[in-house]
DNA sequence: CTTTTATAATTTGCACACAAATTATATAGA
DNA sequence: TCTATATAATTTGTGTGCAAATTATAAAAG
């Protein structure tokens, strides 16, 4: 057994493989693939906490506020203040970013069709099958 | 269509989540995922170059000369100079990490197993196929 | 009402990841 | 030989990713 086969390590190699290969589309944009899916989440969960988001993405409150600063610095989203409640603020898209929505969507949906274009229906159930034990 | 559908995003966090559930077993040695699996790389392929062990685990040349200044700073492994050729130095093991080369592999192989574990060989087969159509 | 505890976000510090620029050396071509 | 080109590694700059500490506010306990 080698590293190579480690489970851990195909992963992290294959993600970042796969994250390089679409970089260039969204890079369109000027975004990083983690500023493109934080954005995909505010659009599919408006007005979410910083923590909300955190978990839907599964990541740290850390990453999610400094991925949330440079959101907003470039015009992407918007804090707003929460009636009730003075130490959060709720994460809202910006006008920019709905009168991209379209534009995203299909760029989205064009990344995901170059890989879900390489299996059947049945294999993609058994991938997801298959990736779900290692949850 | 969601994000969280999406392979891209479902591998980055698979990967991220994975990443965080051994930390605990490699932090034992003060080692970081990335340099564990950089040191197994050194392991099996010893005396190669920084460029070579880019190839080897699919990183970039800088961040290859990080992980390897950090280390050769913690004494895991030497740069030497190569004959024939002054622009590089070939990367070894130190007599510490030789030491401990059989607890890493231990460790190593107690995490993989963790995984492994959770398929049947068919299914496992059939997961590095599926993993396979994503290079 | 005041103190304690919990919660939400942010800040700080370090380590990847990677593109672009730089430095040093080797090799090929004029 | 001299110059142009290629190669290897490193440096630089920006953006994650995450643990630990900090700040601000809310809620509970007394």
């Amino acid at each position: 057994m080698t590293f190579e086969n480690c489970i851990c390590f195909q992963l992290g190699r294959l993600s970042r493989k796969i994250t390089r290969e679409y970089r260039d589309k969204i890079s369109e944009f000027n975004l990083t693939h983690s500023q493109f899916f934080m954005l995909m989440a505010v659009f599919q969960f408006q007005g979410l906490l910083p923590s909300q988001l955190a978990e839907k993405t599964d990541s740290d409150r850390s990453t999610v506020t400094g991925l949330i600063d440079r959101l907003e610095r470039d015009g992407w989203v918007e804090r707003k203040p929460v009636l009730g409640d003075r130490r959060t603020l709720s994460i809202h898209l910006s006008s920019k970013a709905k009168e991209n929505q379209e534009k995203f969507m299909d760029i989205f949906h064009e990344i995901n069709g170059d890989f879900l274009n390489r299996f059947t229906k049945e294999e993609w159930k058994q991938l997801q099958g298959l990736l779900g034990k290692l949850e």
